[in-house]
DNA sequence: TGGCGAGCTTAGAATCATTCTTAGCTTGAC
DNA sequence: GTCAAGCTAAGAATGATTCTAAGCTCGCCA
């Protein structure tokens, strides 16, 4: 039972409940977290800003502050339910997709696609200068549109 | 002699002093872009950001403003004497190197290496959706340290 | 069941990188 | 030399994100 309220659960079901959700990343599941859970799991693979978190959710009628959005966001990324893609200075997107892949971005619309793992294939990846640890790879294919 | 004045001159010798560097972009060599692109170009491969070119700048005892930096920074990018390289939502950094490659980034010291292209392979790509174009695949290496 | 402290939420201020505005300088073509 | 187009710069504005600190909520325990 100690893993699993301790979070970085990495055998999470794809289809965990919110409130299992929360449990298996040890956070308190109140209102806003849950509301929150269940706008990113339960609408398939997703990549959004807070700000857009936001107001979706506020059009739910949930009513949630965007300091909690960011903080729920972060608790999230840290327990490795959500994944932070960075491909443009000055936004963030979170992914609710956190196995290893990678992105087409859309320069124009801001639309973040995935790119299924398989479908790209890295080969002889340089090691790290003095043995560091690699802690991710991120690949973006940019699309003019 | 057209072709030179228009910029986008993909030839560029790598020891191109910083003048011929304007004149090739087609952009005027006032003291501000000269003073910058010497810090820039005469000090090997380089991944800066403006505020960091800045104070460089003003180190070195070169009289520019961070609204210029920025400006000059982004007609560099424009005129495709620069790269921008995105790894950290915030913070925007400019790459010496144009041609293409991937980059290891340190995140605790936000320091940017580059990886030299032939030392990654991506195979298979896929094709953008829609036959959209391309405009570049960006590869970070991120090394927990 | 009620109390309580840790944990959470929030409004609004603050921060930080970047962009904008606008007025005054430079540059270089003629 | 003159003059318009191009450029610079101080400071305000912006936009995303983080911080502050004050008041709720949750759930463990008596
Ligand atoms: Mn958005
Ligand atoms: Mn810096
Ligand atoms: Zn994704
Ligand atoms: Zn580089």
């Amino acid at each position: 039972m100690d893993k699993i309220l301790t979070g970085n659960w990495k055998s999470m079901r794809p289809y965990a409940s919110a409130l299992d959700r929360l449990r298996n990343a040890g956070l308190r599941p109140t209102r806003q977290r849950l509301a929150l859970a269940k706008l990113l799991f339960e609408n398939g693979d997703r990549h959004i800003t807070a700000e857009d978190l936001h107001s979706e959710a506020r059009n739910a009628g949930v009513s949630v502050s965007l300091a909690t959005v960011y903080n729920t966001l972060h608790q999230f990324t840290q327990t490795e339910l959500l994944r932070e893609v960075v491909v443009e200075s000055g936004r963030a997107y979170f992914d609710t997709n956190t196995t290893q892949h990678s992105h087409f971005f859309f320069e124009k619309s801001g639309r973040l696609m995935d790119i299924p793992a398989d479908a790209i294939e890295i080969s002889q990846l340089p090691s790290a200068p003095d043995g560091a640890e690699i802690s991710g790879i991120d690949v973006t294919v940019r699309i003019d549109a």
